[in-house]
RNA sequence: CGGAGUGUGGCCUAAUUGGUAAGGCACACGAUUCGGGUUCGUGAGACUCCGGGUUCGAGUCCCGGCACUCCGACCA
C-alpha cells in the first residue's frame, strides 16, 4: 500500500474529549473516530488492526472445533421476555417501531443462538456443537467511557457450545480456557493476562474472566503472584485465597477484562427447552457454556498496556502493517525495492510522499507503529543500502537494497 | 441514574470591568527545506452547542435544554 494513496490522516493533537489513553492515541493515529459517546467509527487503519485480532481469533475458535455464523443484531421481544432478561437487564436497548412492533438491539446471544439451536439438532449425535459468530453487540452502558474500553456498540466473538453432560462440558471449558491463553499471547499481552476466578451466577461455582493488568483497568482483581492466578473483587469475600495454591498472600491490581468463559449449564436451554435424546431415548436439556472476547476492547486494551505518547510498536500478528517503507528523498531506490521486493503489498506501507518532511513521516511512522521500519535514503544509501530497524528486538541495521527481503523475513 | 466540570472554524487554544471573534495545526497556492510534525508568504474557512432572557451592546451575565468528559452507582 503506498501511503499517498491511504486514506488515513493523523494528527498533531488528540481531541480534547479523548482522556482516556487508548482514545487518545487511537484517535490521534487515525485508527477510529468518535461519533458519539462509546460509539466510535473504524477507519481503515484501525480496521486492519481488528481484523488481525479476528483473525487470530477465528483461527484458535476453528482449532477447537468452533463453526462460524452470523446472528442477527436485531431481536424479537419475545424472546427476551422468555428468559427473563427483558426487564433484568437494564442496558438493553429496545424500541418501538412504526408498526408498534417491539424489537431489542442484541447485547448477547443467547436468546438467538439456543431457539436456532432447537431447529437444528434432537439427539446427543449431534451433540457437541461450537458455534461462534464475530459481531458488533449494543449494550445502553449507564456510562460509556474510557474510549473503546466500555462502549455502547461494540465489537465481539462469542462462541456458544452445547453438549450432552456436564463432564463433556467441563473438558471442552478447559480446553477453552487454554485456548484463550494462547490468543492473548498471540495479541502481544499474555504476560500481563491473568486467569481471574470470578462470580459463576446460579449454575456454575465460577466463571473465568482473562484479566489484563492495566493501571486505567476498571476491574479489582487480587492477584496471586506465585501461581499467576487472581480472584476478582466481586468473590474475594467468599474466597480470599489463591484458587491454586490456597495462599491468602493476594496483591490489590486493576485490570481490564478482555475475555469471560462461563458454563451456563441449562440456564438457556431451560426455558427454551432445548434437549436430545441420549443413549437411552431419554430427553435431557442441553448443557452449554458461552465464551467471549471483547475484540474492540481488546485492540484498546493492546494500546492501554504498550503505546507509549504518540508511539506504539504492535505485536507481530496485530500490526496494521507488518513494515513501513520510508523514502527520504529517494523514490526511484524505495519504489523499485517496494515492486521488486515485495510481493504482498498489502502488509507494507510504503510512505512515497514526497512532498511531506523526514519528521513529519518518522511522527506518522510511530503512530502507526509497524514492528519493522525500513528506511531509504542518502545517509542509508551512502552506509550501504537501506537502513532496517527491527523495532521488536530494538536492533537498527544496513542491509544491501538486494539483501532488505531476506533480512526482514 | 446521582454529583462535578466543559462546550469558540475540521483539530488544539485565546478574547481585559460585557464593546462587535485572535492565534497555532490542518487545508489550497507559491517559494524554501529534506534524518524527527522545516521555514516564509498568500488565500479560503465561524449564525461562538441549541432556545429564551437581561442590556444600547452578550463568546462573556441569567434561565432552560442538549452534548461531551470525569467521580460514584450499575456492569448477564
Amino acid at each position: 500500500m503506498k501511503r499517498s494513496q491511504f486514506a488515513l490522516k493523523t494528527f498533531r493533537e488528540a481531541p480534547k474529549d479523548a482522556d482516556s489513553k487508548n482514545a487518545r492515541f487511537l484517535e490521534r493515529g487515525g485508527y477510529i473516530n468518535k461519533l458519539m459517546a462509546g460509539v466510535y467509527s473504524f477507519l481503515p487503519l484501525g480496521l486492519r488492526v481488528m481484523r488481525n485480532l479476528e483473525d487470530i481469533i477465528r483461527e484458535e475458535m476453528d482449532g477447537i472445533g468452533g463453526q462460524e455464523l452470523f446472528l442477527p443484531v436485531l431481536g424479537p421481544k419475545e424472546n427476551w421476555q422468555k428468559s427473563g432478561r427483558y426487564e433484568d437487564l437494564d442496558i438493553l436497548y429496545k424500541m418501538d417501531t412504526v408498526d408498534e412492533k417491539q424489537i431489542v438491539l442484541n447485547p448477547t446471544h443467547e436468546e438467538i443462538i439456543v431457539p436456532l439451536v432447537k431447529s437444528m439438532i434432537s439427539s446427543y449425535n449431534d451433540l457437541p456443537l461450537y458455534l461462534y459468530q464475530i459481531q458488533d453487540k449494543f449494550r445502553n452502558e449507564k456510562r460509556a467511557k474510557s474510549g473503546l474500553l466500555r462502549g455502547r456498540e461494540f465489537m465481539m466473538k462469542d462462541l456458544y457450545s452445547f453438549h450432552i453432560n456436564e463432564s463433556d462440558l467441563d473438558d471442552y471449558y478447559e480446553k477453552m480456557s487454554r485456548v484463550y491463553a494462547k490468543i492473548f499471547s498471540r495479541a502481544g499481552i499474555g504476560e500481563k493476562t491473568i486467569l481471574t476466578f470470578a462470580s459463576g451466577g446460579t449454575f456454575s461455582k465460577y466463571s473465568h474472566e482473562f484479566q489484563t493488568l492495566s493501571e486505567n483497568g476498571e476491574d479489582t482483581i487480587y492477584l496471586c503472584e506465585k501461581c499467576n492466578v487472581a480472584v476478582n473483587k466481586e468473590i474475594i469475600d467468599e474466597h480470599n485465597y489463591c484458587p491454586n495454591c490456597k495462599s491468602a498472600d493476594l496483591i490489590e491490581k486493576s485490570a481490564i477484562e478482555v475475555g469471560n468463559i462461563f458454563k451456563l449449564r441449562t440456564k438457556y436451554s431451560k426455558p427454551f427447552e432445548l434437549k436430545v435424546a441420549n443413549q437411552k431415548g431419554e430427553t435431557k436439556e442441553v448443557e452449554m457454556g458461552c465464551y467471549g472476547i471483547g475484540i474492540s476492547r481488546l485492540m484498546a486494551t493492546i494500546v492501554e498496556v504498550t503505546a507509549g505518547e504518540g508511539k506504539i510498536v504492535w505485536p507481530e500478528e496485530v500490526a496494521p502493517f507488518k513494515v513501513q517503507l520510508i523514502s527520504l528523498g529517494r523514490n526511484v531506490e524505495a519504489n523499485e525495492l517496494y515492486e521488486t521486493a515485495y510481493n504482498d503489498k498489502q502488509n507494507i506501507l510504503y510512505d512515497d510522499r514526497d512532498d511531506i518532511s523526514a519528521g513529519e513521516k518518522f511522527a506518522e511512522a510511530d503512530l502507526i507503529g509497524s514492528p519493522v521500519r525500513i528506511i531509504i535514503s542518502d545517509k542509508s544509501l551512502s552506509a550501504g543500502g537501506a537502513e532496517v530497524i527491527d523495532h521488536q528486538k530494538g536492533r537498527t541495521t544496513i542491509v544491501p537494497l538486494d539483501k532488505v527481503l531476506v533480512r526482514i523475513d
